[in-house]
DNA sequence: TTGTACGCGTTATCAT
DNA sequence: ATGATAACGCGTACAA
């Protein structure tokens, strides 16, 4: 006979009443407190506790989960968390809710389907740039905080303003006599890059359309710091040398390295004979060679409304729209 | 009277079963099979399909992982998904965890008393560089994959090799006459550097000290490039000018940047005057002036299988442990 | 303090 | 071959 026992099932509350001799309410109160007030006597709650510690129990989530109908888990949605600007959100998210007793499970792409309450176990979700509202049409029912530079103002939001921060980059650049500035986005699904509705590109467009200069683009394809640096390359082949940019505004840091380095490799002189300009501003921009000059978003704060916004909801469903509308602020080091 | 119905319940088999005239039972079966191999009649499973997408329905995954004991959740323990390293570990992990069905919660810090089974509601947990093993002490129940370079044997683990990593990094350094060769770590909780049981640091404790060379430190409280950059200015001051090192090796890449930064910016030659190498192979390091040569780890393939043994693991609970010792690769880039 | 209904889907067992 | 009945998982919170 084998002194390992059959598989053990978990302790339950069962367990726990029936060594303390008392019933699973007790128990129960004893974890969660009662409506009324009313309290266990101290005698009868450390009999419970000690019990409850000998065998190791520990209420089963996902029961009170059933019962509650509170998971106390939040989901995180973006594109990627592979990516710093997103890696630094979700430790920050990830951070503040763990502070409050809540899990964050990470999700992306897919289908705004995944928000489903029933489906997604979260009691509420935090969307980073993309537009997912509960609608009629999909099957998001949990509430969304809608946050970063691409948001939706029909939901709790923390918005980030690169309209106006792209305008002063744009300022910036002019102030330093650039007169081919360039706009360098990474492709994506959402159709031409000129015609997207990022607020970073149409203030790109709307602004050189008005000074009456020509809009160019650098259309990234393939994501990350390589995939910037290739089309740089072949960008710097097709395009005519007098028709060449002489800055580039980039949709984000990592865009913004890819092309730095390719210009580094090539001898061009950053930022005398074209200048860079990211956003985002991830520390690594700071490092680099030259520093990049950046447009840096206000994550940690971002993040610390999105999360508060989010667990006032919570607490309070019928709250009127929580709005934030942050800006980002121009950190000019040394790519332009 | 308002339009707007009472907050609405969402729906539940009970519902779909009544509209479609049939018991929650053949809903149940229509949406997961029955284990007898019988089978729903096509009419009746159109009509409750139907019925279900009509008004909606979709099984409640809280009830679903009350009844079955499974939340189709895995959790991923790290210390920070802030960092490059563990940032990219998460994308691979999620994708494959969603490709399969199965959402990711991120945890990090804390005690492993997380990982309760009943606390937290996960089937498993992948854990990166931490030794976390269900034992009779914490509340880990759940069935534990440990990865990484610093793992658990004890449970299913895809190890990572940098012991000998280490010391080909540091034969590399030889073969560049490097005579006084520092290892930069973060100092974290775990004592002293010097004292610290990583690989990396063994490898460089038992090489450097069997040829009779000095053991140097450079140890970095605070964490990212810039506290890797004051550390060193720091040190640099410190430590007199015969006995400054002729090279670093780190214990990460973001703490490699730290470095090469402070060298560049004083005019240092890397790698003439210094040479640092990096560990982990983040694309950042490939782009950094000079590029960063590093110890490559195999990401990719270690989520893979970390993802694989985990996933028999929870199917087959009985399986022996599952190993694999994975290898980095040197890549020797420009800055040794 | 306790008995008990409830949240909701699953599945073994029983009935046509 | 189809489908229904009912017990079950476990904690919560109301009525007593």
């Amino acid at each position: 006979m084998l002194s390992r026992s059959v598989p053990k099932r978990p302790p339950n509350s069962t367990d726990v009443a029936a060594l303390a001799g008392v019933s699973r309410a007790t128990v129960s109160y004893v974890f969660n407190g009662r409506r009324d007030g009313a309290t266990v006597p101290a005698a009868t709650r450390e009999r419970i506790l000690a019990v409850a510690e000998s065998i190791g129990y520990r209420p089963n989530r996902t029961a009170r989960a059933l019962k509650t109908g509170r998971t106390n888990t939040i989901a995180l949605w973006s594109a990627s968390f592979a990516t710093p600007y997103y890696a630094s959100v979700l430790g920050h998210v990830q951070s503040l809710a763990q502070a409050d007793g809540y899990e964050v499970v990470v999700v992306s792409g897919g289908s705004a389907d995944a928000l489903d309450s029933a489906y997604l176990p979260a009691d509420g979700a935090i969307v980073i740039d993309k537009k997912i509202a509960p609608t009629a049409q999909n099957h998001v029912t949990v509430p969304v905080v809608s946050m970063g530079a691409y948001f939706d103002p029909s939901v709790d939001h923390v918005g980030i303003d690169l309209y106006a921060g792209t305008i002063a980059a744009l300022a910036h650049l002019e102030s330093r006599h650039k007169k081919r500035v360039a706009y360098a986005a990474w492709s994506g699904s959402a159709g031409d890059v000129s015609e997207r509705k990022d607020d970073r590109i149409r203030a790109y467009r709307d602004t050189v359309s008005r000074r009456g200069d020509t809009l160019r683009w650098l259309s990234v394809e393939s994501r990350g710091r390589s995939g910037a640096y290739d089309a740089l390359r072949d960008f710097w082949r097709a395009v005519p040398p007098h028709d060449l940019p002489d800055a580039f505004l980039c949709l984000d840091d990592v865009l913004a390295v890819g092309l730095l380095v390719f210009l580094r490799d090539n001898g061009l002189r950053v930022p005398a004979d074209v200048a860079v300009i990211g956003c985002d501003g991830i520390e690594e921009g700071a490092f680099q060679y030259p520093p990049l000059t950046t447009l840096v978003q206000p994550v940690a704060e971002a993040s610390r409304l999105a999360w508060r916004f989010l667990l006032r909801r919570l607490a309070e469903p019928d709250v009127p729209i929580q709005s934030a509308i942050l800006t980002p602020e121009l950190v000019v080091r040394g790519s332009a």
